[in-house]
DNA sequence: TTTTATATTTAGCCTTGTCTAAAAAACAGG
DNA sequence: CCTGTTTTTTAGACAAGGCTAAATATAAAA
């Protein structure tokens, strides 16, 4: 069984590489909250017990036994906020720090359990989506809110954030899953976005607006696949 | 904070002197399933840091911190087990394992939840007190079913062993907290019970019958403090 | 292409928690 | 009161994870 420290750095090589940015030692260092010398210790194990692959000098790639805890993690961790979030009154900003911690301890029972006491959700409070026992895992390509221009009407899907301060933030503001959304208005030079949310208007800045993800369901609009902004 | 394994070595030395036990160095090795050099070791360190007072060959004590910890940690796991139980379904041969785990890392507020969603339950699934949050705990002074003579009366308040084969055997028998046996007869030297359990018999070892803790309700029985048997 | 800056690795050290083997203290029996 | 047994402690090692400081690659700039 591997420990939670490794389960904690698969994870977090698993959630660059699904950002598409490459897993560097630093980066992992960063997400971590670890020195990098700390990262290539622990590399060089994970290495050796076959779940990374790290050549010197190179960027961090998951195994495919890597891969599979580290999705079982992030299952359990989806799972449990869903499960708290429902089942215990915690509000969207608690949750992830504490499945954090319980991640790493409850038994396959206990996740079978509370996942059918759930009626087998496929996202978390966030919007993230929950793995499937077999290690599939759902690819929604969203935009970020920050990115739509004025006169779009989106629905937020996925708030990529865990601080609770922001997520408190968003929630007053009503950008939540589900939620609809029109673009009224956006500044330039990654200035603030004037939206209407739910018979509201706010003013919210880029840095908020990026770790929102939408689905454009403007009038017209077809959905097109993986179509990069020119 | 204290660690994971700091709080099992107090949990261990709190059960053990609960049970009227010297906390001698091999008594907790046995408990927690490490070497008697494990726990000379991890002694001095609990010592340092004020959570056990222990003189080179004598029995260990917990100070008023530690034994506070030892409750926190034994709240935590006795509420977990009630939750798991009523809550998840698990059966109670299962929650012992799984709050083992857990008890480490829910939060104060996990805790509150789920304490405030049971209703604040003072007992676990198998009858064992749960402590307060401040640290009080109710001490009943049950029997052993061993030590009842047969036209004796009872009804069953805790059972006291984890291992998962016995607690199914156990309630196969009908022998869980709240019901009542009757003692029909006992074979001398340690020798095996005859019990009426809610309308079946069955004969019972002594080591099984040793883990039922009772309270003697025969007809014209009184309630005494304290009474040693004779 | 040489210099400079940045990223990464090495080297060496630390703490926690565990172990085995050997030494020492405590206990028990005669 | 001495001797053998049991208990406990000491000594020394090890693995996991982490750190800092120094060395070395790599990438960027001149």
């Amino acid at each position: 069984m591997p420990t939670p420290a490794t389960e904690d750095y698969l994870k977090a090589i698993y959630k660059l590489q699904e950002n598409a940015e490459a897993a560097s030692t630093n980066a992992v260092a960063d997400r971590m909250g670890v020195s990098a010398a700390s990262v290539t210790n622990m590399m060089k194990r994970l290495s050796e017990t076959g779940l990374v692959v790290h050549q010197p000098y190179q960027a961090i790639r998951l195994t495919d036994a890597g891969r599979k805890i580290a999705l079982e993690i992030i299952r359990h961790h989806r799972l449990l906020e869903v499960y708290m979030a429902e089942a215990l009154g915690f509000t969207w900003d608690q949750v992830d720090a504490e499945a954090e911690r319980l991640e790493h301890v409850i038994s396959e029972e206990f996740e079978d359990k509370i996942d059918a006491m759930l009626g087998y959700p496929t996202t978390d409070p966030h919007g993230s989506p929950i793995p499937a026992k077999d290690g599939s895992i759902a690819s929604a390509n969203h935009d970020r809110l920050s990115d739509m221009e004025p006169g779009r009407t989106v629905i937020v899907r996925r708030v990529t954030d865990t601080d609770p301060a922001l997520l408190r933030y968003l929630a007053k503001l009503g950008l939540r899953p589900q939620n609809i959304v029109e673009v009224m208005s956006k500044e330039p030079f990654d200035g603030p976005m004037f939206l209407r949310v739910g018979g509201e208007e706010h003013h919210v800045g880029h840095q908020v607006a990026r770790s929102v993800l939408v689905e454009d369901v403007s009038p017209g609009e077809t959905k097109d696949e993986g179509g990069e902004e020119s």
